[in-house]
DNA sequence: TTTTGAGTTGTTCGA
DNA sequence: GTCGAACAACTCAAA
């Protein structure tokens, strides 16, 4: 008699250790590990052109992994689970949750047909610390102020799932599928320079997951607490594509860490996977944050909807060096470093006044990390209709700030190459350098460069007037 | 129920 | 250049 067949249908867990549905497939049977694209399916959110390139390296990197015994296939999935357990002798689908509104949506309908086939399910936590359910005050309601989150709610609750390793003997199934299709096959790189390119800046998958996570400890974890603040420096974790593909676990962070001495640090680092439960814990409670204005008060703020403004912004020539240089390591690398995150974020918003929603579809489409919780609780909390908004007189300036962490200028001259021979006196703000100057450094504003598309001083004073009517 | 203290990431102004 | 205060008022969390 054959062992049962088990299907573990990988999701958001693109990693074979620390992957707690997984395990328990293979000690439940023989196991058929599955990939579904269903991307662009009603309801649920296309996937972006970055996030597309990450996860065709990221399947090829897990497909190795299994010997090339991953089944892909494309489509809607109960439709696909339906015809699989017809043809196939499936006993089990085992899979971690998601949480996105229209995953969980989806998993719900899954179970239930599959019940009536008369398989099991059984669903995990693979991808939180703690459940976004579990964390709430004493009287239950949930937390909307990160702050108690993390160190009430978090931090007293009991500790996180220590990691598992990977599995020690994996029994494949090899089931002989018509529409299986390799990962080529999926069409996830476009032949946009771009999307060619943006992989050259990462490697990806579980290995490489791994030697991120200790190259950080090594190199990066001292002195985190400030340095992180420096965009030229190399002191933040760069995990974040890592982990939302789930190529590592937030456990598997979390514990490592924890073989490291106490420091401001260490503390500072760890509250950062904090932010990660908390900005999951907001999606979970409320479905529609990447819509809807949690404060409904912004529903009435007067937007902008001038098609320019944001053109200049995406392509990194709004005249704002600063800006610029953020928006373009963006369109260059997939990612942002998280200083740049929330000055080119205030600008989009508080300065060229535009819909953060916007803002937050861009980002979407370029980073290697998008991530719906994140980053929709992220642009509501820049735009200061979150949770647990700043106050909204708390305006980035654009020049100060470049000043201020990038003082040398290393990280804007690499990215805005036109401005490499501007004195850091100018650097940042070059519509005030003297004629000389801008000649001898090669700048002609508004021939290779552009003026500012708005006066940063009357631009934040018109936000601060509209936003004081939102009130 | 009432009350009190606190809230990721900042800027500007005036001394 | 450096420092402290002001920027408002509200909501949340917890005693």
């Amino acid at each position: 008699m054959n062992s049962p067949v088990v299907i573990h249908w990988f999701r958001q867990d693109l990693r074979l250790s620390d992957n707690p549905a997984f395990s328990e497939a293979c000690r439940t049977g023989e196991v058929l590990p599955l990939y579904i694209l269903n991307d662009g399916e009603e309801n649920a959110r296309a996937l972006g052109g970055a996030s597309k390139n990450w996860l065709h390296h990221s399947l090829k990197a897990l497909d190795a992994s299994l010997n090339g015994h991953l089944l892909i296939l494309k489509g809607d999935p109960c439709e696909i689970f339906e015809q699989l357990v017809r043809k196939l002798p499936i006993n089990s689908v085992f899979w971690n949750r998601c949480y996105e509104p229209w995953r969980i949506k989806q998993d719900v309908r899954l179970k239930s047909a599959l019940k009536e086939n008369g398989v099991a399910t059984k669903s995990f936590n693979g991808t939180l610390l703690w459940e976004p359910w579990e964390i709430k005050k004493p009287g239950g309601d949930p937390y909307k102020v990160f702050t108690p989150f993390y160190r009430k709610g978090c931090l007293q609750a009991p500790e996180p799932r220590k990691p598992l390793p990977s599995p020690e003997t994996v029994q494949l199934h090899s089931a002989n599928v018509q529409e299986a299709l390799s990962v080529d096959e999926l069409g996830l790189l476009d032949s946009r320079l771009w999307s060619l390119r943006i992989s050259e800046y990462w490697q990806h998958g579980e290995q490489a997951a791994q030697n991120r996570l200790y190259a950080f400890l090594e190199e990066g974890l001292n002195d985190y607490k400030e340095g992180r603040n420096f965009p030229a420096l190399h002191h933040t974790s760069r995990l974040s594509p890592h982990l939302h593909f789930g190529e590592i676990s937030p456990n598997q962070i979390w514990w490592a860490l924890s073989m490291h001495e106490e420091t401001q640090d260490t503390d500072h680092f760890r509250s950062e996977l904090g932010w990660r439960e908390f900005s999951y814990s907001l999606l979970f409670q409320n479905p529609s944050l990447p819509t809807k204005n949690l404060n409904p008060k912004f529903d009435t703020f007067p937007w902008l909807a001038d098609d320019k403004r944001l053109l200049a912004w995406q392509i990194g020539q709004t005249g704002v060096p600063i800006v610029d240089a953020g928006m373009r390591e963006l369109w260059q690398t997939g990612y942002m470093h998280n200083r740049l995150r929330m000055i080119t974020g205030s600008f989009l918003v508080k300065n060229l006044l535009l819909d953060w929603r916007a803002g937050e579809k861009w980002f979407w489409d370029c980073l290697v990390d998008a991530d719906l919780a994140n980053n929709s609780a992220s642009w509501q909390w820049i735009a200061g209709c979150g949770a647990d908004a700043a106050p909204y007189f708390r305006i980035f300036n654009p020049v100060l700030q470049g000043e201020k962490f990038d003082a040398q200028g290393h990280y804007t001259r690499h990215y805005l190459p036109e401005l490499k021979n501007l004195p850091e006196k100018y650097l940042f703000k070059p519509w005030e350098a003297p004629e000389d100057i801008l000649k001898s450094a090669g700048v002609s504003l508004g021939e290779n460069y552009p003026f500012p598309i708005v006066d940063l001083k009357r631009s934040r004073e018109e936000a601060l007037r509209a936003l004081e009517k939102t009130k």
